[in-house]
DNA sequence: TGTACATCAGTGAACGCGCGTTCACTGATGTAC
DNA sequence: TGTACATCAGTGAACGCGCGTTCACTGATGTAC
């Protein structure tokens, strides 16, 4: 049977998902090493002090927030590359996932571009570690496609980063776009589908 | 005959330019949205009073910090792209002069990487506005090459686009491993230059 | 060249404010018997 | 089930500190004649 968490415990969870909420939110207009300790309690409603019982720094919380955001990413990045191969259409697939999920998630994704070369080190390194586990994914991803035969692992691996790359830098886009307008949103899908297939074709003919 | 400047500019001019060599310094290890106003005018041993001759807030210096560093990458943009045909051996040397731009100006590249999606929005803009006017030069120049007979305006952009984020993307992470082996700077340069002989390949035979 | 006045980069005191962290505490929840 | 004690998430007062901004100022530099 399954084991139900005690009423402390529960209540402990809730209120430390609040403050990694909280955080969220705030960092929509600043970055992660201007946020405040007492700025993210007071919007939470519990007393400074009871940050110390979650966190033991905002550092420590944003390592926090890149495990969220990168697991939200996560699934995302999987279906997209794995999508990735030559044809048109599974293109364009993969642009409106990676467009829905900015959609969806707009808070993570600008987290992960912000924070990617941010000032705080711990958090830096997370999301460093963290892309560097999704490109090794997606290399194996890739490996099982039938166009990959002949490929050497590092040049597997070297096209995995440059998918995950180039997906991060669509995601910000369309980030950038979220309250513009719908001609904004098509000319990116239009760039960021006209790379991907040129990245597609370098992909068929690499061996040539 | 040359204009030389007052005593009283040519001292403003040293010491504006001194808040903004100690900015740049401080920011190695925190981002601008977190940076001091105090903290600038200590370093350069100004009274804090001081600072509000020269900038209006710590945003301002950011966007004036702006054109300072892509001032600086503008030459070597312009001579990688312009180098970035299909031959390998041009490859090879845009991708040195990445890392020896890196080596040269590691502040402005990391400032530039840092506040690209950072916190403060007049900054972001600035750089977007100015990796935009790259791209539209990169475009111009590869309009240039006889590679680009029967491209379109759109597609050239977009191929610009590519070569600038894919820049500074490397810049990044040469500047990553400033102080790392040889080792690891050699596995960047491998990647960097299989990244770029992708993408020239899908250059290639992009009107296939 | 010399004088009298204007400009203005940089000063230093003062302000109110929010910060991170400490500490002893409270009272609901958990546990042992 | 009931009781007595332990745990511990969250409290609230207090601290010293550095912040951004204001203001009237000083004295070297610039300008008009």
């Amino acid at each position: 049977m399954s084991h139900t968490l005690g009423i402390r415990q529960a209540q402990k969870l809730k209120t430390r998902q609040a403050l990694l909420d909280a955080a969220l939110g705030l960092l929509e207009g600043q970055s992660l090493s201007s946020l405040g300790l007492r700025e993210v309690t007071r919007a939470v409603g519990v007393a400074p002090t009871a940050f110390y019982r979650h966190f033991r720094s905002i550092a420590d919380l944003g390592v926090a927030l890149v495990e969220e955001a990168l697991g939200s990413l996560h699934p995302m990045i999987r279906t997209t590359v794995t999508a990735a191969d030559n044809s048109d259409e599974r293109i364009a697939r993969a642009i409106e996932l990676i467009a829905g999920h900015v959609d969806a998630y707009p808070a993570h994704v600008r987290f992960i571009a912000r924070e990617r070369h941010g000032g705080v080190q711990s958090v830096r390194e997370a999301i460093r570690d963290q892309l560097a586990r999704f490109a090794e994914e997606v290399s194996a991803e890739l490996a099982k496609d039938r166009a990959a035969e002949g490929w050497s692992d590092e040049d597997l691996l070297m096209l995995a980063h440059l998918y995950v790359d180039q997906m991060l830098i669509t995601a910000s886009l369309f980030l950038e776009a979220l309250d513009g307008t719908v001609e904004d949103r098509e000319r990116i899908t239009q760039v960021a589908t006209r790379q991907m297939r040129l990245i597609s074709i370098g992909r068929q003919h690499w061996l040539d």
